[in-house]
RNA sequence: GGCCCCUUCGUCUAACGGUUAGGACACCAGGUUUUCAACCUGAUAACACGGGUUCGACUCCCGUAGGGGUCACCA
């Protein structure tokens, strides 16, 4: 049996879409799951789109989401170019194997004419498609025509009244009629092909055996399937993966939020939670296991637990993924993640010492939904001195006065700590045994230290807080609450 | 508008003719020796509608409705 091969194939227009990374991601699972290869190729053959530092920053995304490309255009493989404009000469070779055949044919209409047509269509309210104007010029004319400098392009010629099916994975059968079908253009008037054009002629030389591609690709499949057929090839298995939608419903986009990967790394989130995530949007393994690693996905992966419907992108399920993975990490590697958001807010510098950011992180992880979020979670542990009102001391009924004299205590008992032994569980077992000790309530005492240390409604325990602050700053906001 | 695809809790989904329709996120309630978070327990919540087929339909068929996609010398 032939080796499996899949292959993704953007074009370099900028950053990675989400719903590219999942047709991306569920190709990848797919070759790998089934031992085969992933494939990188770069259809760029719309100059007038594409953006310089497209193919690196892409490139940068992958091996940051953790897919390997087996082949592509940065490393070696026997199928390549792996870029369509290097495979010009190729196209031109298969072009004029279609004219012969006539399965194809030169058209010499102008855009105005074109647009003409459609403008008319649209008020007869047809639908817009080319009237097949020039489908049956003499070999005279089209020579007549070329030899005057006349441009062209070269359009696929749908047979007429015939029925079209195809087969996709996932749906099954599906039967186009033939007159629905527009005699698209295959060869651009500069040469180029389109989309529909290299692709096909590109999966097929580079024996591609399953294609996973959007939803957004079912309506020009039959004409896929008729230049599989024109060549005589055999066409690879086709899997249509179903739409991600924005909340309100429609094609996610960016006017709803963000939709490129590089928004969600750039705010903190991490490879393994976006891979989990997005495998999921659409897919489902036989048990219900929902928190997965590339590898235990892999492993999983298969087409029977693939569904057809489109699934709305839930920003929350993200946040809730992300938070898991963010637990998951050692201190150390988080700090290491955090770092540069702290250094974005000037909260830390490069001199800053790692010690004290471990312990921030230490006592910010278990909230932390974000990397981005760090900041605004622990700025009041970095700066010298915090502002808050005096009002948020006051716990429950007691007074201002009650507050202070309550600090005042803690004080004394945190005073008397020795340097050494200012961990958290120390300073827990401290308090708690004065508070049992006097019969005091906990809640009198703890809320108001919590806020003096931190000015925050919400925040980690007084403990984690002045394990982080030391005991020198520790004091010190202590002191400043009970003199406010 | 033509053509095509889709339709189970708010969201992601399980079910492949016989289940009290299961799980996860979110939400709500309770617990967890101060708040938040995390964690634990529990609750609420769905088969779009109408016809068939069948002893029996979420599951199969046909309509209807709704949603989506596509109709470029863009991919």
């Amino acid at each position: 049996m032939n080796k499996v091969r899949l292959r993704f194939a953007p074009s370099p227009t900028g950053f990675l879409h989400i719903g590219n990374l999942r047709s991306a991601l569920f190709g990848y699972f797919l070759a790998k799951s089934m031992d085969g290869d992933f494939i990188l190729r770069i259809e760029d053959t719309d100059q007038k789109r594409e953006v310089e530092g497209a193919v690196d920053s892409l490139l940068n995304i992958f091996s940051w989401i953790g897919i390997d490309f087996d082949e592509g255009p940065h490393i070696s493989g026997n199928y390549g170019p792996y870029t369509q404009t290097e495979r010009l000469d190729i196209y031109q070779k298969y072009i004029k194997e279609l004219l012969d055949k006539g399965e194809a044919y030169y058209c010499f209409c102008s855009s105005e004419r074109l647009d003409d047509m459609r403008q008319k269509q649209q008020e007869n309210k047809e639908a817009p498609k080319y009237d097949r104007h020039c489908r049956d010029l003499s070999k005279e004319e089209i020579e007549e025509k070329i030899k005057n400098g006349e441009k062209f392009v070269i359009r696929q010629k749908i047979p007429m009244n015939c029925c079209v099916e195809v087969y996709d994975e996932l749906r099954g059968k599906i039967i186009f009629k033939s007159e629905d079908l527009d005699d698209h253009v295959l060869i651009k008037s500069n040469g180029v092909p389109t989309y529909q054009f290299a692709n096909i002629v590109d999966d097929h030389l580079m024996e591609i055996s399953h294609v996973t591609r959007g939803d957004e690709w079912l309506a020009s499949f039959p004409k896929n399937a008729l230049l599989y057929k024109s060549f005589g090839w055999e066409m690879p298995k086709y899997i249509h993966l179903p739409l991600i939608l924005n909340k309100g419903g429609g094609k996610l986009s960016k006017r709803q939020g963000d939709v490129f990967v590089e928004d969600y790394r750039n705010k903190g989130y991490l490879p393994e939670a976006i891979v989990n995530f997005c495998a999921f949007l659409g897919w489902h393994p036989k048990d219900d296991q929902e928190i997965l690693s590339m590898k235990e996905i892999i492993e999983k992966f298969s087409l029977d637990g693939m569904g057809v419907s489109p699934a709305v992108f839930d920003l929350e399920k993200l946040d809730y993924l992300n938070g898991h993975y963010i637990r998951q990490k050692n201190v150390k590697e988080l700090s290491d993640l955090c770092k540069p958001y702290l250094l974005k807010e000037g909260l830390i510098t490069e001199k800053s010492k790692d010690e004290d950011i471990y312990k921030t992180i230490e006592i910010s992880q278990e909230r932390l939904k974000k990397l981005e979020d760090i900041a605004s979670f622990t700025h009041y542990l970095f700066m010298d001195d915090i502002v808050y009102d005096v009002e948020l001391l006051i716990w429950k009924s007691l007074t201002l006065g009650d507050v202070k004299k309550n600090l005042l205590e803690i004080y004394s008992v945190l005073d008397k700590v020795k340097e050494s032994d200012w961990t958290k569980e120390c300073l827990e077992n401290l308090v708690f045994a004065y508070l049992k000790e006097s019969d005091k309530k906990n809640g009198d005492y703890l809320w108001p230290l919590r806020v003096s240390l931190s000015g925050q409604k919400n925040s980690p325990s007084p403990f984690e807080l002045a394990y982080v602050l030391g005991k020198e700053k520790t004091l010190k906001r202590v002191e400043k609450a009970v003199q406010s």
